[in-house]
DNA sequence: TTGTTCAGTGAAACCGGTTGCATTAAGCAT
DNA sequence: ATGCTTAATGCAACCGGTTTCACTGAACAA
């Protein structure tokens, strides 16, 4: 294995030092046009590709961000991370892309392991609302920037959907529609998860019902447990049992509680209304097209980046900037009036 | 923003030199335990992280690989990417993500990134079949392996489904449902789908029919696609022109390829039956269940991992090793015997 | 002619680690 | 007492860039 090329082979072939075919390489100082023209020569020739980590090391940035999502294979974080890497393209930096999944120890890890990569910032999606992750990356000063999740602390950056709002709105749209018994799949160590919940719960209240009678299960976040929990909760009780409507944390949780259902011949939305949350691509051609809440994933992944390397390249380290984005009920079949039966389609 | 401690500061701190942090924290020689417990106590009460861009520069090494893959939005990938990362996280590896989007510019400028930021290996999907790129990893050396496609060169590795018996086999089992023309949707720029559609152009052979009888539109890749070829075709020709038959060349095709004929009508399988190509995540569970030929997308991310830390690792680097797993067809419900139309579900 | 200015370039320090080699002191055999 | 090991540690070079500062020579003003 021949050793790669270096800015001194560069500098010995075309004659000149090191500085200059550095400047000559960056643009960073005049050089004359006859020893520019000697060093891109010798550059070509040689096949020289610049050492980014070197670089790095010399002018301590790396162009590198750490992302910590909470799960690649969910669809809502695929086109999250799909906005990161189109913003981050257009801004020349390159991202370390991990997962957490959902596990608060990984993300601390991850995190822990993206400081030592000396990246120049943190995109995350993080377990806990203000956990120790936040502080531990605020105290060290390395920039970073919150996704679908939230801060008290009004010096951390977030963008986040209204989920207390969403919740709300998908509660409220049930229960416009007659129902008013619930079987609720939640998950309450995720931030968001937790407003959709509150959400649900005040429309509850707000409607006079009380929360005893409804039914909550969790924690849910996968498709699989979306499946289990709702086929377990009808074996063991009997489909009887089952209330008229289900509110799902995410869409994932919905296609499997979709699943679920259908496998027991409970009919959507005839026998049984299922509402989901993220609005995923293909959350409009599942079975049963799902009603959903929507939010802009990729956007929500555009604007953290942007916003981060903005706060990592003008130094505006001081001011921090909160996104809340209002989410949108979006109507489609796996919902409709209670009580109604009809089987044609 | 003060700068983080470093190997000096520890140093100081405990009244030794680098060299014996150096060797304490990694455990590389022999120290007295008297020494290395009053330097570990002062890289605790410092928070001191070792800096791995300061690291690789002297090793020589990152334990960082890149990965270039098609298109992360795409389920496909997202679990080849899940593969990924659960084999790398287990040999200590990062990685750095990046896609191509189908775009062989695109392709080239990440490989150079990649090689700049001095990853130990790169993983991809290459757009093109034994193209550039290939030869410009093999020309300077760097460890590397194919995923989802593959290489006539002896000496490159790669991990592939078949994807010729593949298109093979999903035509074959059409034409066993009495099908003879055929909508085919095939993107001739990526290996794989030309594999497969030479597959369906044996098959279609083999059955004694004519490739002119058949309809070839592309190229395809996305959902978007499938759903505007599909429309614009019956659009242009009336519903009549439409074949008994469609072969998308993956299912995140077939599902656009679905939506615009349900949007006109069109039964999904008693007027058009639909054949996917991966079995990605949901293609169980959208509308019209989808048959496919399956492909383990995890393990080929996993494989591929392994192999490629192995060969990093172990400088196993002039054995090269093939692996081509075979593909299954799994029928579900979007492909049913030609001709016969029942609206009973 | 004598400064002064400025374009163009090189030398060397620096970024924060790793590592080969040298050094010191203690332990032990002769 | 002398010489030889060996354990524990420090010094300094090195990885491949960037950047500050100094220097040279030419152009130009006084």
């Amino acid at each position: 294995m021949n050793r790669l090329p270096t800015l001194e082979d560069v500098a010995r072939k075309a004659g000149v030092s090191k500085s200059t075919v550095s400047r000559v390489l960056n643009n960073s100082a005049k050089i004359s046009e006859e020893t520019r023209g000697r060093v891109l020569n010798a550059a070509n020739e040689l096949n020289y590709e610049p050492n980014i980590i070197a670089r790095s090391l010399s002018k301590n940035k790396t162009f590198t961000i750490g992302v910590i999502l909470e799960d690649i294979l969910n669809p809502f974080f695929s086109a999250v991370a799909k906005g990161i890497e189109t913003a981050l393209k257009a801004s020349g930096y390159s991202m370390i892309l991990t997962s957490s999944d959902f596990d608060y120890e990984n993300e601390m890890k991850l995190t822990r392991m993206l400081i030592q990569y000396k990246v120049d910032g943190i995109l995350l999606t993080p377990v806990n609302h203000d956990g120790e992750t936040v502080s531990f990356l605020k105290e060290r000063g390395i920039p970073f920037f919150i996704m679908n999740s939230r801060s008290e602390d009004k010096e951390v950056s977030w963008i986040d959907s209204d989920n207390y709002q969403g919740g709300l709105m998908a509660t409220r749209h049930l229960l416009s529609l007659g129902h008013s018994k619930f079987l609720c799949l939640r998950h309450m160590a995720i931030d968001g998860s937790r407003l959709r919940f509150e959400g649900f719960k005040a429309a509850i209240t707000e409607a006079g019902l009380s929360m005893s009678d409804q039914i909550i299960l969790g924690d849910a976040h996968s498709r699989r447990d979306g499946y289990e929990l709702t086929g377990r909760f009808i074996d063991e009780n009997g489909p009887g049992a089952m209330p008229s409507a289900v509110i799902a944390v995410n869409d994932t949780v919905a296609i499997g509680v979709i699943e679920a259902l259908l496998e027991r011949d409970l009919q959507i939305p005839e026998h049984v209304s299922v509402i989901g949350y993220d609005d995923i691509n293909i959350s409009s051609l599942i079975r049963v097209p799902l009603t959903t809440i929507y939010q802009p994933k990729f956007r929500m992944g555009e604007i953290a980046a942007s916003q981060l390397v903005d706060k990592i390249e003008r130094a505006e380290r001081g001011v921090a900037r909160q996104f809340l984005i209002q989410p949108k009920l979006v109507e489609r079949e796996s919902c409709q009036m209670c009580g109604v039966i009809s089987t044609s389609r």
